[in-house]
DNA sequence: ATCCAGGCATGCA
DNA sequence: TGCATGCCTGGA
């Protein structure tokens, strides 16, 4: 068991569900979570406001894997400091109060996130899960079975059919080259920012949005604002005086000046309060 | 019943 | 360099 203090606040479904991970799933509706972290599970619990208490299937190296996936590191009060630039974000720091980022798998991200475009958060997860169900292994906690998620040797064998037949759509080529040709800096991830971003859009399927979450959640760069539709509403209603045909590169440039290195939590904030908060988006 | 969604690749100006 | 269009599927 480790047990997590935070200065701050910490508001676990605000973590867990507002879209930045897909696959841990909330019991006592949103008191506790349960999901995989790379070789075991974990489970998620709050003592107080300030507290978490983690438990695992497995003790070894737990604490610094724990670190690690709750950025233990991130000075978060200094982060809501900083994103206050105006009244609007005043607003949304404090609508948003405990939302944290979590460093996911940088595999199990490039894989959801290939799998996003034009898609939604339920089926997104109910395509991971698939996977997860089909080609990863069981993992047993308190009376319910998860699956780890499979490694890149694990679905290397795949065919493209199989993953259309799995619903995948035009995604299925996405996948299947990117795990044909597994580009070896995912593994060496000693390349980073702009060389990084770079990289990952030459893998096919990957664009500027889906290279930004992956660099944001997969890599944990902090300084990177992916701009999805719902950013792309807010945005251009609140910074771009309602043009409508600002674009999309224009709108992550502002979002980055903006916010500077702490771009990558004042992006995840505003999705929540778009999506949650903003009747108008 | 159409329409379009947490985009991307391609083709054309 | 910028914009239009097709793409799989499934939910509204």
């Amino acid at each position: 068991m480790v047990v997590l203090e935070f200065s701050e606040q910490y508001n676990l479904s605000y973590t867990f569900d507002c879209g930045q991970i897909f696959r841990f799933v909330s019991f006592n509706n949103g008191k506790t979570y349960y999901g995989p972290l790379e070789d075991r599970v974990i489970k998620v619990s709050q003592r107080n406001p300030h507290t978490l208490i983690i438990e695992s299937t497995n003790e070894d190296g737990l604490e610094s894997k724990v670190n690690q996936f709750f950025r233990v590191g991130d000075n978060y009060l200094e982060m809501q400091k900083s994103i206050q630039i105006d009244s609007l974000m005043e607003t949304i720091v404090k609508a948003t109060n405990g939302l944290h980022m979590l460093k996911q798998d940088i595999f199990e991200c490039c894989i959801a996130y290939l799998l996003s475009q034009c898609s939604n958060i339920p089926r997104i997860t109910k395509h991971l899960n698939e996977l997860a169900q089909k080609y990863g292994s069981p993992i047993e906690m308190d009376g319910h079975e998860f699956y780890l998620f499979p490694k890149r040797d694990d679905l290397v064998g795949i065919s493209e059919e199989q993953f259309r037949n799995m619903g995948f759509g035009y995604r299925a080529k996405y996948i299947h080259s990117f795990l044909q040709d597994y580009p070896e800096f995912i593994i060496n991830t000693n390349i980073q920012g702009i060389e990084l971003n770079k990289k990952l859009q030459e893998i096919e399927g990957i664009g500027q949005k889906v290279a930004d979450c992956i660099q944001l959640f997969g890599f944990g760069d902090l300084s990177i604002f992916p701009v999805d539709t719902w950013i792309q509403k807010f945005m251009i209603k609140y910074y771009f005086k309602g043009n409508a045909k600002t674009p999309l590169k224009q709108i992550r440039q502002t979002g980055i000046q903006l916010f500077g290195k702490w771009a990558g939590y004042a992006e995840e904030l505003i999705y929540m309060y778009s999506r949650c908060f903003d009747p108008d988006l």
